[in-house]
DNA sequence: CAGATCTCAGAATGACTGATATTC
DNA sequence: CGAATATCAGTCATTCTGAGATCT
């Protein structure tokens, strides 16, 4: 019974189980991308295009999970910074071709070496075994 | 190597490791609040009240982890429903004591089925053990 | 005086809705 | 025609910052 409570309320704070933690990340997260200029959207929209290839920006939203309507203003965004290009297909002419470009993948390498970092301070209070049982776990959850 | 790439970006998801099962949750349970009319800062707020008896409203900032400026907001929203009291401190002038009414620790009450019910289906692919592990892990990181 | 408290105004970010024009 | 795509204009919730007024 007592384990309920502690399910339900971690550590005595009345939150959702993963909550605190995500919000520590979140938090540490915020400010390596910002000091890189960027923000959570641009770094998903920038991984799925090197992930994937050249996209329309309808995929780019389902890959991302981003809604469209939001897929533009973020492009527009990385098209100005030149992180990104965007053309009309030829062979459709409802779709863009959204492309990474060279500075694109350069950031995006900057934007890796930073996540890395932040998990390593996340993660810190885990040994190897106890990351790998929750990167398990969590991926159960996904 | 492999390894490591997953712990960067989950099931091919580029995004933080915790922020897919976190965002899963977090829209479950923004659903089930709205559905009773409140917000995750009204049930942090009300949680807290329970848990420490009437506070100030800095006091209830920093367990909460909601900001002062914020909290103000939140609990003139609560006072209008009739979920919290606020009256001044006749001890130290400077300071509001806020109490939860009994309609408040109603609407708790309701809240915390609400969120055990999404507990148990954001939950549902992990057996009780591994339900057990993933809290500790958390806790940990918490 | 310094320090704590409450309040207000505003901004950044993530996430969502509804409407419209264009093209298939 | 219906369906998909890109775009635009808003809204909402969470999280901050900065400034001001009051009180200890």
């Amino acid at each position: 019974m007592k384990d309920m409570a502690s399910l339900k309320r971690v550590d005595g704070l009345p939150t959702w189980l993963l909550s605190r933690a995500n919000a520590r990340a979140q938090a540490i997260l915020h400010d390596a991308f910002g000091r890189a200029g960027v923000r959570g959207y641009h770094f998903r929209v920038l991984a799925a295009l090197e992930e994937f290839g050249p996209v329309s920006q309808a995929n780019l939203g389902r890959r991302t999970g981003i809604d469209r309507s939001d897929i533009v203003a973020t492009l527009n965004d990385l098209v100005v910074k030149d992180l990104v290009s965007r053309a009309p297909d030829s062979n459709d002419r409802r779709q863009n071709v959204v492309t990474i470009t060279r500075p694109g993948e350069e950031m995006l390498r900057r934007l890796d070496v930073a996540l890395t970092e932040v998990q390593d301070v996340v993660l810190e209070p885990l040994n190897d075994r106890e990351r790998a049982t929750l990167i398990r776990l969590l991926a159960k959850l996904g």
